[in-house]
DNA sequence: GGGTGTTCAGTGACCTTGTCACCAAACAAC
DNA sequence: GTTGTTTGGTGACAAGGTCACTGAACACCC
C-alpha cells in the first residue's frame, strides 16, 4: 500500500499513471513554521499532504492578518497548482503549522498527469472547487456574521475532543480577521457568563453546550 | 478571424485543437438579468464571454448580498469549470448584467481540450488563478479597508470615462457588502464636501481628483 | 390633471466592531 | 532577584451595522 491510497481522488488511477506518479514524485519533510510559499516565493512542486497541516493566510499592508483556509493531510495544496501552470504570484502565504510530510510533484509531471488521466484531472478540479468554496464561506462570514458567533464556532473547532484551546487572543484574532482587543472583550463576556475559564495562552471550555448553541445561531 | 482570437490565452492553439474547439462549441446569447448559474442550477457548459459581463455574487441566509467578481468579455467563467468536472454546487450566483454573447463548450469537449492541449490547460489554470486572486483581494478589502475608501474606489471604477454613476445606494451597498444606510451616510459626507451631486439613481462626480485621492489612500 | 402604489433616499437612536494609547500581569532568561 | 518580552486588560472614541420610520421621486392608471 503506497501513499497514493491516502488520497480519495487518486485511488482509482490506472496502474500506468500510478507508477508514473510514484516514479516522478518524491516525499519531502518540512519542519513546523516553514513558509512553503509566499509573495515572491512560488513553489516548484504541487504538494499533496501526508501528515501535518498548512495554514494559508493573507497579510494586509497595515500588517493585519487573516487565515484563509487550511490544507490537511489527504488534501492537495492547489493554490500552488495555479502557480505551477499559470506562473502567477500570490499575495497569500502558506505556512506549515506542524512538522509536515508531503508528496512533491514537479511541474512537468503535474502537467503530464493532468493531460493523461481523467481521474487526476478530476482530483485537481475537485480540490480547486473546495478551495473556492472555502473562500466564499470566509467572505460570507467576515461580511455578514457576528463576531461572537464566529468566535464561538472557532473555539468549538479548535478544541476538538479536548476541553481546552491552546491559543493566544492574538492568534484567535488572526483566525477571525479581527483585532486582539475585540477577541479579549468577547472572551471576557464568555467568561462572565461562566462559559469559559482563561489563563495565559489557554481557554478552558466549561459550558460547551452554551457555546455550541451560540455558534449555531 | 474567428472568436478564438478574442481570447489571449487561446490565440496560440495548434490548428487541430482550434478546429476541434470551433466544431464542438456553439455561440449562445442570453438577455440581461438572466441567472446563468446558481444554487441548484449547475451549468452544462464552460462559457467564454464574447460580449457583456457576468456578475458573480453571494447571498447570505439573512438575505444580504455581496458582489464577488465580474467576468468580462474575453474572459472565461471558470467557476463553472469546477462544476463541469467536480460536479460541485456553489452557493454563489452568476447573473448576466447586460445582454451577453458567449461561447459554450460542453463538458466532454472541455475535458478533451484540457487533456490534449497544454495551451488550453494554461488558459484554464490562468483563469482560475485570476479568480482566486480576485477573491483574496475581496477578503482583504472587506476585512481591513475602510468603507469611505472602498466607496471612493467603486465610484471611480463605475463612472469610467463619464462623470456620472448610474446606480442606487442599495446597489452600491451590495457591491461593497455593506448596508444601504451606510452608503447613504458616506455619500452625504462626500456631498457635504462638494465632491459629488446626487439625484435619485445617479451620482455626479464633481471633484474627481479628491475622490481619487481618497481612493488611493 | 389627480390618485395610488412602488422604489429610493434620509434620519436618529442604538449596538457592535475597530483603533489607539497605555498599563499590568505572567513568563523567560540571565 | 532583575530585566525584557509576551500576553492580556482597559477606557475612550471612531467607524460601521441595524432598526424603525419618514418623505420624496417616480410610474402608472384613470
Amino acid at each position: 500500500m503506497s501513499w497514493i491510497d491516502q488520497f480519495q481522488g487518486l485511488s482509482r488511477l490506472p496502474d500506468a499513471i500510478r507508477n508514473y506518479l510514484l516514479e516522478e514524485s518524491k516525499i519531502v519533510t518540512v519542519p513546523a513554521n516553514t513558509v512553503i510559499f509566499g509573495p515572491g516565493k512560488s513553489p516548484e512542486n504541487l504538494l499533496l499532504l501526508l501528515e501535518g497541516t498548512v495554514r494559508v493566510q493573507q497579510t494586509s499592508d497595515a500588517g493585519r492578518e487573516i487565515v484563509l483556509y487550511r490544507v490537511h493531510a489527504g488534501e492537495s495544496c492547489v493554490l500552488t497548482t495555479a502557480c505551477l501552470l499559470a506562473y502567477e504570484d500570490y499575495s497569500a502565504e502558506g505556512i506549515a503549522e506542524t512538522q509536515t510530510r508531503a508528496v512533491a510533484i514537479p511541474r512537468a509531471a503535474f502537467d503530464k498527469l493532468v493531460s493523461d488521466s481523467i481521474e487526476f484531472r478530476q482530483f485537481v478540479f475537485t480540490a480547486y472547487s473546495k478551495r473556492i468554496t472555502d473562500l466564499f464561506v470566509v467572505i460570507e462570514e467576515i461580511a455578514f456574521r457576528r463576531l461572537d458567533i464566529r468566535l464561538a464556532q472557532k473555539l468549538i473547532e479548535l478544541c476538538g475532543a479536548e476541553d481546552t484551546v491552546l491559543s493566544t487572543h492574538q492568534k484567535l484574532a488572526v483566525e477571525l480577521g479581527t483585532a486582539r482587543e475585540v477577541v479579549s472583550r468577547q472572551l471576557q463576556e464568555f467568561q462572565r457568563r461562566g462559559w469559559i475559564e482563561q489563563t495565559r495562552g489557554t481557554i478552558r471550555l466549561i459550558d460547551r453546550d452554551e457555546i455550541g448553541k451560540l455558534a449555531k445561531s
